[in-house]
DNA sequence: GTATATTAATTGAGGTATCAATTATTGATG
DNA sequence: CATCAATAATTGATACCTCAATTAATATAC
């Protein structure tokens, strides 16, 4: 094994390892699943939404998302109903409750973030970034 | 929220939703998952550890370890023998059978991660695995 | 030497993700 | 317009991981 297959080999078992420690602490600090809340954030950005696109944005399974919205809904932080035009579909937004608790969530979030992140230059950040969208594409 | 900001929090769900993925696909490709292979890899060069230093190595809870151990051992890959020195200890080894299965799924793990590095120069392949270590340091 | 602490492994509970199959609704075709 | 195909959401099955609690064996301390 060449010296660069050994590096190769490393990238996946720190992207799997480090994915395995990130999810729970992240929830531990923030309060809340970090995909849970991704999608609280895109309610955010588009107010209203129905599941299929969420999906499409969080680049997470159908039934993930189904699973989540019903818990959130549960919890009081979003609201779900049919669209009228196309019983298909559901439609999904945050609940004044979801607005108000939302903002906390978030700055927990670039906390936590920043701390993962400590020691990184923008530059590297940047790098980072464009890496893991290459990665993304190559799948 | 600033464009550094942004682009950290762009970092955090592409490490999650790129690893979210990547494990499926890489037991699709290769046949095994990527712990377990990892498990068999580290079994390869030690020959005989105990589920301790097992889980050390592998940076993985003991429970997952214990439970892929019994799945390896249930697949006749693995023999586990208790120390006769100290009994809570469990020593693990690679059967003949895992000895001779282990070569196709490192080659296949070689193919799969080319192609999720693929257009990464040898620099840029050291450089991510560079990031990837600084942030497991910062956890 | 007996009581207490530590260590190794296991089991149970809870959470998230994927894939495959199903239900319900809408769209398209002949 | 009736059948067949596509789309949206859901449910069931399976797998993985973590954390917490438990069991069993060995070390340590008094």
């Amino acid at each position: 094994m060449t010296y660069k297959e050994f590096e190769e080999e490393q990238i996946l078992s720190l992207l799997i390892g480090l994915t395995n420690k990130i999810s729970p602490k992240f929830e531990r600090c923030t309060g809340i699943s970090s995909t849970r809340l991704a999608i609280l954030q895109m309610l955010c950005e588009r107010s209203e939404i129905n599941q299929s696109q969420l999906q499409k944005h969080i680049d997470i399974d159908g039934a993930a998302i189904t699973r989540h919205l019903k818990q959130l809904e549960a919890d009081g932080m979003v609201i779900r109903y049919k669209n009228p035009n196309d019983n298909r579909e559901t439609f999904v937004r945050l609940s004044d409750e979801g607005i108000e608790r939302i903002e906390g969530y978030k700055s927990e979030k670039r906390i936590f973030i920043q701390q993962i992140l400590a020691g990184f230059s923008e530059e590297e950040t940047r790098v980072l970034a464009d890496f893991l969208k290459r990665m993304q594409n190559n799948i």
